[in-house]
DNA sequence: ATGATATTGATAATCATTCTCATTTGTGCT
DNA sequence: AGCACAAATGAGAATGATTATCAATATCAT
């Protein structure tokens, strides 16, 4: 990791759940950091590419990204507070895989999140 | 249905796969109808609002559009020629269910959808 | 028909994301 | 250290989907 890089998932791990793009720069800037919109951009995208960050997108389309700790897994995510649960998911694995097969799919991949309201909200 | 609505929707079923709001627009301009993009937009986001269709996000957050059968499911879609298959999940609400309870959430929702390459492409 | 109300389409505004490019920074080499 | 050259950066412009605005038009009960 270069420098760009540790300040903006530095940034994005302060931040401890799922914040956009624009909301890291923010971040950045409020601590006095000169790093720019662009580079923000640029790191997140390419650590979500190599899975060292997870990505969702809220309703509005806006992009999301948390660095999360364990390998494959699913998000359960409070609406209200934006607490976020990381989740086994072997049985949706599973069923994925299964259906799948059965219609001749190959190269499958798949998007699961779990939403709303944690205990105390 | 009003007919703006028809129109709209109408349009959507034609194309037969998820589609954005733009390219119903212009579907509906090339069949030379004067439909606004506004009312497009409109009418689609009312209609998922009471999921009369199903919405998902392309990777670069644009939002597609498609007129189910089905009560609730999900999709297996093809990443290539956009095939769509719907597909039954009571294991994947089970589940969801399961994992929410046991975590103290309330008013899950979830969000399920497959892509892959089907056997044709 | 008439006035109240809701819908529509054209267009402008918004806003996240991407692109461009001049400048800076890093790197290997001597 | 000094130098050539490639890669990364940041500022700002451009893009493109979505929303907001608003005057014009359709709807409908009376």
């Amino acid at each position: 990791m270069n420098k760009s890089e540790i300040k903006v998932i530095g940034a994005l791990k302060r931040q401890g759940k799922f914040s956009s793009a624009q909301s890291v720069y923010q971040l950045l800037r409020k601590e006095g950091e000169s790093t720019g919109l662009a580079t923000v951009y640029r790191t997140l995208q390419k650590a979500a590419a190599k899975n060292a960050v997870d990505v969702l997108r809220t309703d509005d389309g806006e992009a999301l990204y948390r660095l999360c700790e364990t390998g494959h897994h699913h998000h359960l995510v409070c609406t209200s507070c934006g607490k976020t649960i990381e989740v086994e998911g072997s049985a949706v694995e599973r069923w994925a895989n299964t259906v799948a097969k059965n219609h001749g799919f190959r190269k499958v991949t798949h998007v699961v999140e779990l939403f709303g309201l944690c205990a105390k909200c």
